[in-house]
DNA sequence: CGGCATCCGTGCCGATACTG
DNA sequence: CAGTATCGGCACGGATGCCG
Protein backbone atom coordinates (compact mmCIF):
# COMPACT_ATOMS: atom_id res chain seq x y z
CA UNK A 1 0.00 0.00 0.00
CA UNK A 2 1.87 2.95 -1.14
CA UNK A 3 -0.53 6.05 0.71
CA UNK A 4 0.17 4.05 3.92
CA UNK A 5 -2.96 5.45 5.83
CA UNK A 6 -3.67 3.43 9.56
CA UNK A 7 -3.15 -0.21 8.54
CA UNK A 8 -0.58 0.44 11.80
CA UNK A 9 -3.57 -0.59 14.36
CA UNK A 10 -5.03 -4.31 13.74
CA UNK A 11 -7.89 -3.27 15.35
CA UNK A 12 -8.26 -0.08 12.95
CA UNK A 13 -9.95 -0.50 9.32
CA UNK A 14 -9.83 2.13 6.31
CA UNK A 15 -12.03 5.11 7.34
CA UNK A 16 -11.45 7.41 4.46
CA UNK A 17 -14.72 8.76 2.73
CA UNK A 18 -13.71 7.48 -1.06
CA UNK A 19 -13.19 3.82 0.78
CA UNK A 20 -14.87 1.31 -1.44
CA UNK A 21 -16.14 -0.30 1.57
CA UNK A 22 -17.40 2.35 3.27
CA UNK A 23 -19.38 3.05 0.10
CA UNK A 24 -20.58 -0.31 0.10
CA UNK A 25 -22.17 -0.08 4.02
CA UNK A 26 -23.98 3.19 2.90
CA UNK A 27 -25.57 1.47 0.14
CA UNK A 28 -26.79 -2.31 1.93
CA UNK A 29 -27.11 -0.41 5.08
CA UNK A 30 -29.89 1.45 3.51
CA UNK A 31 -33.20 1.95 5.36
CA UNK A 32 -35.00 -0.19 2.69
CA UNK A 33 -32.21 -2.19 1.24
CA UNK A 34 -32.53 -4.46 4.31
CA UNK A 35 -35.92 -4.79 4.43
CA UNK A 36 -35.65 -6.31 0.86
CA UNK A 37 -32.79 -8.16 1.45
CA UNK A 38 -34.22 -9.55 4.68
CA UNK A 39 -37.53 -10.47 3.54
CA UNK A 40 -36.06 -12.11 -0.09
CA UNK A 41 -34.70 -14.80 2.25
CA UNK A 42 -35.15 -18.20 0.71
CA UNK A 43 -38.23 -16.72 -1.66
CA UNK A 44 -39.07 -15.38 -4.60
CA UNK A 45 -41.52 -11.87 -4.76
CA UNK A 46 -42.95 -10.10 -7.24
CA UNK A 47 -42.46 -6.69 -7.30
CA UNK A 48 -45.96 -5.93 -6.20
CA UNK A 49 -45.95 -8.51 -3.47
CA UNK A 50 -42.12 -6.86 -2.21
CA UNK A 51 -44.40 -3.31 -1.77
CA UNK A 52 -47.20 -5.09 -0.17
CA UNK A 53 -44.78 -6.51 3.03
CA UNK A 54 -42.98 -3.32 3.18
CA UNK A 55 -45.02 -0.79 4.95
CA UNK A 56 -44.44 2.48 3.59
CA UNK A 57 -42.40 2.05 1.00
CA UNK A 58 -43.25 4.06 -1.82
CA UNK A 59 -43.22 2.49 -5.64
CA UNK A 60 -40.59 4.78 -6.68
CA UNK A 61 -37.87 3.95 -3.36
CA UNK A 62 -38.54 0.11 -4.14
CA UNK A 63 -37.95 0.42 -7.59
CA UNK A 64 -34.37 2.43 -7.07
CA UNK A 65 -33.93 0.40 -4.21
CA UNK A 66 -34.26 -2.60 -6.65
CA UNK A 67 -32.44 -1.76 -8.91
CA UNK A 68 -29.12 -0.74 -7.10
CA UNK A 69 -29.34 -3.81 -5.19
CA UNK A 70 -29.19 -6.27 -8.93
CA UNK A 71 -26.62 -3.46 -9.85
CA UNK A 72 -24.58 -4.98 -6.84
CA UNK A 73 -25.26 -8.28 -7.63
CA UNK A 74 -27.28 -9.20 -4.31
CA UNK A 75 -30.67 -9.94 -5.91
CA UNK A 76 -31.71 -11.31 -9.04
CA UNK A 77 -34.52 -9.47 -11.43
CA UNK A 78 -36.44 -12.09 -13.45
CA UNK A 79 -39.02 -10.62 -16.51
CA UNK A 80 -41.73 -12.77 -17.34
CA UNK A 81 -42.53 -11.53 -21.03
CA UNK A 82 -46.04 -12.13 -20.05
CA UNK A 83 -48.95 -9.36 -20.14
CA UNK A 84 -49.90 -8.44 -17.84
CA UNK A 85 -45.93 -8.26 -17.07
CA UNK A 86 -44.35 -10.35 -14.34
CA UNK A 87 -41.56 -9.44 -12.38
CA UNK A 88 -39.65 -11.60 -9.81
CA UNK A 89 -37.06 -10.36 -7.30
CA UNK A 90 -34.81 -13.20 -5.47
CA UNK A 91 -31.05 -13.19 -4.16
CA UNK A 92 -28.57 -14.43 -5.83
CA UNK A 93 -26.16 -16.65 -3.64
CA UNK A 94 -24.18 -13.52 -2.95
CA UNK A 95 -27.15 -11.71 -1.57
CA UNK A 96 -28.00 -14.90 0.56
CA UNK A 97 -24.63 -14.59 1.88
CA UNK A 98 -25.28 -11.08 3.14
CA UNK A 99 -28.62 -12.38 4.34
CA UNK A 100 -27.11 -13.88 7.46
CA UNK A 101 -25.74 -10.82 8.40
CA UNK A 102 -28.72 -8.88 8.12
CA UNK A 103 -30.50 -11.08 9.86
CA UNK A 104 -28.05 -11.31 12.53
CA UNK A 105 -28.68 -7.67 12.82
CA UNK A 106 -32.19 -7.49 13.22
CA UNK A 107 -32.11 -10.44 15.46
CA UNK A 108 -30.07 -8.32 17.57
CA UNK A 109 -32.60 -5.98 17.49
CA UNK A 110 -35.62 -8.11 18.08
CA UNK A 111 -33.72 -9.38 21.06
CA UNK A 112 -32.61 -5.93 22.84
CA UNK A 113 -35.62 -3.71 21.50
CA UNK A 114 -36.60 -3.18 24.95
CA UNK A 115 -33.61 -2.82 26.79
CA UNK A 116 -33.08 0.04 24.28
CA UNK A 117 -36.53 1.66 24.68
CA UNK A 118 -35.89 1.38 28.76
CA UNK A 119 -32.81 3.28 27.92
CA UNK A 120 -34.41 5.48 26.02
CA UNK A 121 -36.63 6.34 28.64
CA UNK A 122 -34.56 6.92 31.35
CA UNK A 123 -32.25 9.14 29.46
CA UNK A 124 -35.32 11.61 28.43
CA UNK A 125 -35.91 11.62 31.93
CA UNK A 126 -32.89 12.29 33.14
CA UNK A 127 -33.04 15.17 30.36
CA UNK A 128 -36.38 16.26 31.09
CA UNK A 129 -35.30 16.53 35.23
CA UNK A 130 -32.13 18.52 34.20
CA UNK A 131 -34.14 21.61 32.57
CA UNK B 1 -57.95 -7.72 7.56
CA UNK B 2 -58.05 -6.78 11.28
CA UNK B 3 -54.97 -5.78 13.38
CA UNK B 4 -53.40 -8.93 13.16
CA UNK B 5 -50.76 -8.61 10.98
CA UNK B 6 -49.24 -11.66 9.31
CA UNK B 7 -47.24 -13.61 11.93
CA UNK B 8 -48.49 -16.47 10.11
CA UNK B 9 -45.38 -17.06 7.96
CA UNK B 10 -42.27 -17.90 10.29
CA UNK B 11 -39.66 -16.45 7.95
CA UNK B 12 -41.68 -13.06 8.44
CA UNK B 13 -41.44 -10.55 10.87
CA UNK B 14 -43.05 -7.55 11.87
CA UNK B 15 -42.68 -4.72 8.57
CA UNK B 16 -44.90 -2.08 9.60
CA UNK B 17 -43.19 1.37 9.54
CA UNK B 18 -43.78 2.29 12.95
CA UNK B 19 -42.90 -1.45 14.27
CA UNK B 20 -40.00 -0.61 17.35
CA UNK B 21 -37.56 -3.06 15.35
CA UNK B 22 -37.78 -0.59 12.17
CA UNK B 23 -36.82 2.74 13.84
CA UNK B 24 -34.19 0.94 15.71
CA UNK B 25 -32.98 -0.27 12.34
CA UNK B 26 -32.84 2.84 11.12
CA UNK B 27 -31.04 4.08 13.79
CA UNK B 28 -28.30 1.72 14.05
CA UNK B 29 -27.93 0.79 10.37
CA UNK B 30 -27.14 5.27 10.28
CA UNK B 31 -24.22 5.61 8.07
CA UNK B 32 -22.53 7.20 10.70
CA UNK B 33 -23.26 5.06 13.38
CA UNK B 34 -21.65 2.02 12.34
CA UNK B 35 -18.75 3.64 11.71
CA UNK B 36 -18.54 5.06 15.69
CA UNK B 37 -19.69 1.36 16.89
CA UNK B 38 -17.38 -0.31 14.77
CA UNK B 39 -14.09 1.97 15.75
CA UNK B 40 -15.46 1.89 19.76
CA UNK B 41 -14.45 -1.75 20.18
CA UNK B 42 -12.45 -1.98 23.30
CA UNK B 43 -11.83 1.31 23.09
CA UNK B 44 -12.16 4.62 25.15
CA UNK B 45 -11.92 7.38 22.90
CA UNK B 46 -12.21 11.04 22.84
CA UNK B 47 -14.36 13.19 20.83
CA UNK B 48 -11.35 14.90 18.72
CA UNK B 49 -10.14 11.40 18.27
CA UNK B 50 -13.33 9.81 16.74
CA UNK B 51 -13.87 12.78 14.63
CA UNK B 52 -9.69 12.14 13.21
CA UNK B 53 -10.56 8.66 12.81
CA UNK B 54 -13.68 9.38 10.88
CA UNK B 55 -13.01 10.99 7.50
CA UNK B 56 -15.76 13.45 6.51
CA UNK B 57 -18.15 13.67 9.66
CA UNK B 58 -18.71 16.95 10.76
CA UNK B 59 -18.68 18.25 14.09
CA UNK B 60 -22.40 18.48 14.18
CA UNK B 61 -23.21 15.09 12.81
CA UNK B 62 -20.47 13.67 15.14
CA UNK B 63 -22.66 14.84 18.04
CA UNK B 64 -25.84 14.17 17.12
CA UNK B 65 -24.94 10.64 16.62
CA UNK B 66 -23.42 10.14 19.57
CA UNK B 67 -25.95 11.61 20.96
CA UNK B 68 -28.34 9.27 19.85
CA UNK B 69 -26.10 6.20 20.43
CA UNK B 70 -25.82 7.66 24.18
CA UNK B 71 -29.71 7.72 24.71
CA UNK B 72 -29.96 4.05 23.29
CA UNK B 73 -27.57 2.85 25.92
CA UNK B 74 -25.06 1.86 23.36
CA UNK B 75 -22.77 4.48 23.91
CA UNK B 76 -21.39 5.97 27.45
CA UNK B 77 -20.02 9.26 27.45
CA UNK B 78 -17.69 10.08 30.10
CA UNK B 79 -17.41 14.21 30.97
CA UNK B 80 -13.49 14.50 33.34
CA UNK B 81 -14.13 17.87 35.25
CA UNK B 82 -11.04 19.04 33.48
CA UNK B 83 -9.49 22.11 31.59
CA UNK B 84 -9.77 21.61 29.11
CA UNK B 85 -12.71 19.50 28.89
CA UNK B 86 -11.82 15.96 28.40
CA UNK B 87 -15.17 13.80 27.00
CA UNK B 88 -14.39 10.09 26.48
CA UNK B 89 -17.04 7.80 24.63
CA UNK B 90 -16.89 3.91 25.14
CA UNK B 91 -19.22 0.99 24.32
CA UNK B 92 -21.66 0.13 26.96
CA UNK B 93 -22.00 -4.03 27.22
CA UNK B 94 -25.22 -3.67 24.92
CA UNK B 95 -23.44 -1.95 22.87
CA UNK B 96 -20.47 -4.43 22.47
CA UNK B 97 -23.36 -7.37 21.71
CA UNK B 98 -23.93 -4.98 19.34
CA UNK B 99 -20.69 -4.35 17.85
CA UNK B 100 -20.02 -8.01 17.16
CA UNK B 101 -22.91 -7.69 14.15
CA UNK B 102 -22.16 -5.18 13.31
CA UNK B 103 -18.40 -6.29 13.08
CA UNK B 104 -19.52 -9.27 10.75
CA UNK B 105 -21.32 -6.33 8.30
CA UNK B 106 -17.72 -4.61 8.27
CA UNK B 107 -16.24 -7.88 7.39
CA UNK B 108 -18.59 -9.32 4.72
CA UNK B 109 -18.14 -6.06 3.17
CA UNK B 110 -14.37 -6.10 3.39
CA UNK B 111 -14.88 -9.81 1.54
CA UNK B 112 -17.25 -9.32 -0.76
CA UNK B 113 -15.92 -5.69 -2.24
CA UNK B 114 -14.29 -7.05 -5.28
CA UNK B 115 -17.12 -9.24 -6.39
CA UNK B 116 -19.74 -6.31 -5.71
CA UNK B 117 -17.48 -4.12 -7.80
CA UNK B 118 -17.63 -6.52 -10.38
CA UNK B 119 -20.85 -6.66 -10.41
CA UNK B 120 -21.53 -2.99 -10.81
CA UNK B 121 -18.93 -2.73 -13.45
CA UNK B 122 -20.89 -5.69 -15.56
CA UNK B 123 -24.31 -4.05 -15.05
CA UNK B 124 -23.50 -0.71 -16.35
CA UNK B 125 -21.56 -2.41 -19.05
CA UNK B 126 -24.38 -3.38 -20.06
CA UNK B 127 -26.40 -0.66 -19.53
CA UNK B 128 -24.35 1.11 -21.51
CA UNK B 129 -24.47 -1.12 -24.72
CA UNK B 130 -28.34 -1.17 -24.40
CA UNK B 131 -28.76 2.24 -25.09
C1' DC C 1 -48.33 -4.99 -13.57
C1' DG C 2 -44.21 -2.76 -13.24
C1' DG C 3 -42.12 0.54 -14.32
C1' DC C 4 -39.96 5.69 -15.76
C1' DA C 5 -40.04 10.98 -15.95
C1' DT C 6 -41.11 15.11 -13.81
C1' DC C 7 -42.10 18.27 -10.33
C1' DC C 8 -41.64 19.84 -5.90
C1' DG C 9 -41.74 19.92 -0.75
C1' DT C 10 -38.92 19.05 3.49
C1' DG C 11 -35.68 17.46 6.32
C1' DC C 12 -30.98 16.35 6.62
C1' DC C 13 -26.67 18.04 7.00
C1' DG C 14 -22.61 21.28 6.30
C1' DA C 15 -20.87 25.84 7.39
C1' DT C 16 -20.37 29.28 10.54
C1' DA C 17 -20.46 31.67 14.80
C1' DC C 18 -20.59 31.59 19.67
C1' DT C 19 -20.09 29.42 24.80
C1' DG C 20 -18.43 26.94 29.08
C1' DC D 1 -11.77 20.80 23.83
C1' DA D 2 -16.32 19.83 23.18
C1' DG D 3 -19.86 21.26 22.50
C1' DT D 4 -24.82 24.32 21.21
C1' DA D 5 -27.50 27.49 17.92
C1' DT D 6 -28.79 29.14 13.66
C1' DC D 7 -29.18 29.45 8.82
C1' DG D 8 -29.38 27.89 4.21
C1' DG D 9 -28.59 24.55 0.21
C1' DC D 10 -29.54 20.54 -1.83
C1' DA D 11 -30.42 15.94 -2.24
C1' DC D 12 -33.70 12.57 -0.93
C1' DG D 13 -37.91 10.93 -1.53
C1' DG D 14 -43.28 11.45 -2.13
C1' DA D 15 -46.95 12.46 -5.54
C1' DT D 16 -48.53 12.38 -9.94
C1' DG D 17 -48.94 11.23 -14.74
C1' DC D 18 -47.79 8.43 -18.63
C1' DC D 19 -46.11 4.01 -21.09
C1' DG D 20 -44.98 -0.99 -22.67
Amino acid sequence: MSTDYGDADPFQWDTREDCQVRQILDRIADKWSLLVIALLDNRRLRFTELRREIDGVSQRMLTVTLRSLERDGLVKRTVHPVVPPRVEYELTPLGATLHATIQSLVTWTEAHQEEIAAARESYDHREAEAV
